[in-house]
DNA sequence: CAAAGTCAAGAGCAGTGCTCTCAAAAGTTG
DNA sequence: CAACTTTTGAGAGCACTGCTCTTGACTTTG
């Protein structure tokens, strides 16, 4: 966090350079990701591609793990960024427009992005733990921009009264109660629970096209059919 | 493949110690699979645990691939079997229960096999795929226990309209179609669709807590969080 | 211009999947 | 029971992995 603690001295010719370095690292990292898997990123790899013997990758990269953190959050971010441009090109009212975009946004980058998808929302990659520090503030964008649009539309009045809404336990309300007072949010324990559901499905909805969890030929329509669930999840919290 | 071509010739002493030998490595496979994941399983390290040299593991296991196969079969009908215990622990006519039932069961299992959860929910592990021929029926069981129920349930009558119902494009209805067909059921096509919602959700849920989606304290409540889900879910196939 | 800092290379350690050869053990058969 | 056949385990070896350490060269800076 605070490696370069003179904020903003001189770029320098010297970590330009180095900064590009990492960057291409990382670049590498992305497509070896995409194309090997998480688990099997490999430094040699990388460093062969790069046209530089194994260990000079480590003068620019701490470690595996560190080059895995990296990726983790160059892939929160572009995630968090295709979310935000998706939703941000809709009228600010337009809720359950904005919450559909967000979807297909979430879905269009995962499939075009597997390896970074499997890294981010996969299985955890067996040794290695995220530096929370780090990555829970990207890690939490699409989350934070889904309750958002929620909460907006909510504040707005334009979310539907929904019916057959199942009690919320008690333990489960004061969760709640606390992730809403600490985001300053309006919404009533019923909605959030909903809107907790409606996170994990629109997850559960991509991980099961990206991971191969479908049939290889049972949903050919498979636009039609996310598209449909995610209008499925916007009725069931009253968008 | 066609090894054993007599089919029930005489079991003999030799096969017995290699059947034996074989469960043992599944065994330790499926320990290893728990404690360091799935794609850092290795066979050498089930080797040293068997007390063997690395090479005679390969006379039981033609491939590392070969072993993740076993242990794929074997950790699917572990909660296929799971499941059907809890489903038919409830009467046939509780439609509602058994499918809570059911998604219960698979939280269990998951939270408790988490690293056979993450080979058969998780990211693809590398270099590997499945063959079909031997893990479609096994990897199956769960999806067909829930379109059994909910068909079951139509059947009676004891699926309650469901309001608010988006229209199911064509071509995602043709899909669906043919599923049915192939499958004999008798569920419209908007049901089927909820429930294949309601099954992406159930996993979307179960991944979220096991990969450890959501903040390390965000949601103490975690097991009336998902049962909420889970009957939230319900409500919406009029179950 | 020389000191300080940075860099790539190479060797080396311990681990991996997998193949091969060879001798011992075990079961099967006459 | 002895001879034969099959199965088994051990060991060496290949190519790969992450990572560390030392060495020599190179660039930037005072």
């Amino acid at each position: 966090m605070s490696a370069e603690d003179s904020p903003a001295k001189k770029p320098g010719p010297r970590e330009r350079a180095r900064a590009q370095t990492i960057a291409d690292i990382i670049g590498l990292g992305r497509r070896h990701l995409a194309e090997h898997g998480a688990s099997a990123l490999s430094l040699r790899a990388i460093a062969r591609d790069l046209g530089v013997v194994s260990s000079a990758v480590y003068r620019y990269v701490e470690s595996r793990d560190e080059l895995l953190t990296l990726l983790l959050i160059d892939a929160y971010n572009e995630l968090g960024d295709a979310v935000d441009r998706d939703v941000d090109a809709l009228a600010e009212g337009d809720f359950r427009g904005r919450f559909l975009a967000l979807a297909r946004a979430v879905r269009h980058w995962a499939v075009q992005e597997p390896g970074s998808y499997a890294l981010l929302f996969g299985s955890p990659v067996p040794g290695y733990r995220a530096p929370g520090d780090r990555t829970t503030e990207p890690g939490t964008r699409v989350i934070m921009r889904l309750v958002g649009i929620l909460d907006a539309a909510h504040r707005a009045g334009a979310l539907t009264a929904v019916a057959g809404g199942a009690v919320v336990p008690q333990a489960l309300a004061g969760n709640l109660a606390a992730v809403r007072d600490e985001l300053g949010l309006d919404l009533p324990e019923e909605v959030l629970a909903r809107g907790v559901l409606v996170w994990t499905s629109l997850f559960g909805a991509v991980s099961f096209e990206v991971f191969g969890q479908y049939g290889p030929d049972t949903f050919p329509a498979r636009e039609e059919l996310f598209q449909h669930q995610m209008e499925t999840l916007a009725g069931l919290v009253g968008l």
